[in-house]
DNA sequence: AGGTAATAGTTGATTTTGTAACTAACAACC
DNA sequence: GGTTGTTAGTTACAAAATCAACTATTACCT
């Protein structure tokens, strides 16, 4: 290059969270796939169902800012290996209640354990209190 | 949930910095795939071309991370439309030197400034030893 | 009430990714 | 120098994500 360029990708912000988000997301992605053949989706509707109670695919896709076809397909395969129930919302027949069936709620909880303790292996190396400013400022990015 | 449960999901690790990442990607995708017609990886090998010169596929692979095939493909893509030259390595002819065109050089400046311009947006409303902290965490867990 | 628009969710077609097997070139070893 | 093992990159096939169109139900509006 003949200019002056000292703009790093390593240093772009968009760049830096992925990389991050990719690598952190690898080992805890082998217990819910390799333990109970869920992609990340499934993983997702299964937590939002387990830890915030029935809802409907509505509401998970909300929450977690999922596409409604990405939703139905998740909730599809959790009903197929009975994970979930659904039912039609009598106030509302267009729309499902889903809930955790006992196998769901076991999965979900075991995954929930896994999880806890990842995140905090994840951060043991680091200063609790930039930690706490780390999640402050990730929520903010979230939106 | 008849249960204690205080695990949020909203406060576990890789599902925020995916959240995050995902928020931070989708204004910023808009440049290279409205302007310039390119997937995501097509825009990151043409920023590490653009930004560290001439390489071969293997070395993107490696800085980025990113596997083999999607650099191929996106290598492919780039070249498809004059955006890189590909010429055999004389001292091993397995691998390929991939240098920008000036079309592809152009296309880089141009993303490399908005890229620039959104960073400082993304963090103009933190206070800077937080970004710091989160670019210095963010760049350890990337590993 | 009747017609139009909006909403929850599904399905199908297309695009993109992931996985494995492949080709071509090089390396190492005897 | 030939056999065996690696490596750079591509390709083929399967899995998954995206986008658009669709059904069924509800809301709105006059």
């Amino acid at each position: 290059m003949s200019e002056k360029d000292d703009f790093d990708l390593q240093y772009f912000l968009p760049y830096m969270l992925n990389q991050a988000a990719e690598e952190s997301s690898i080992a805890f992605q082998r217990h819910y796939k390799n333990r109970y053949g869920m992609l990340r989706t499934e993983w997702r509707v299964l937590f939002h169902l387990g830890r915030y109670g029935e809802m409907t695919a509505k509401e998970i896709g909300e929450r977690a800012r999922i596409h409604k076809t990405k939703v139905s397909r998740a909730v599809q395969k959790l009903a197929d290996r009975r994970f979930l129930t659904r039912k039609k919302d009598e106030n509302d027949r267009r729309s499902e209640r889903l809930e955790l069936t006992q196998a769901g709620l076991a999965a979900y909880r075991d995954l929930r354990g896994v999880a806890q303790e990842y995140d905090a292996k994840l951060v043991s190396n680091f200063d609790p209190e930039d930690v706490a400013t780390l999640r402050r400022l990730l929520a903010r990015l979230a939106g």
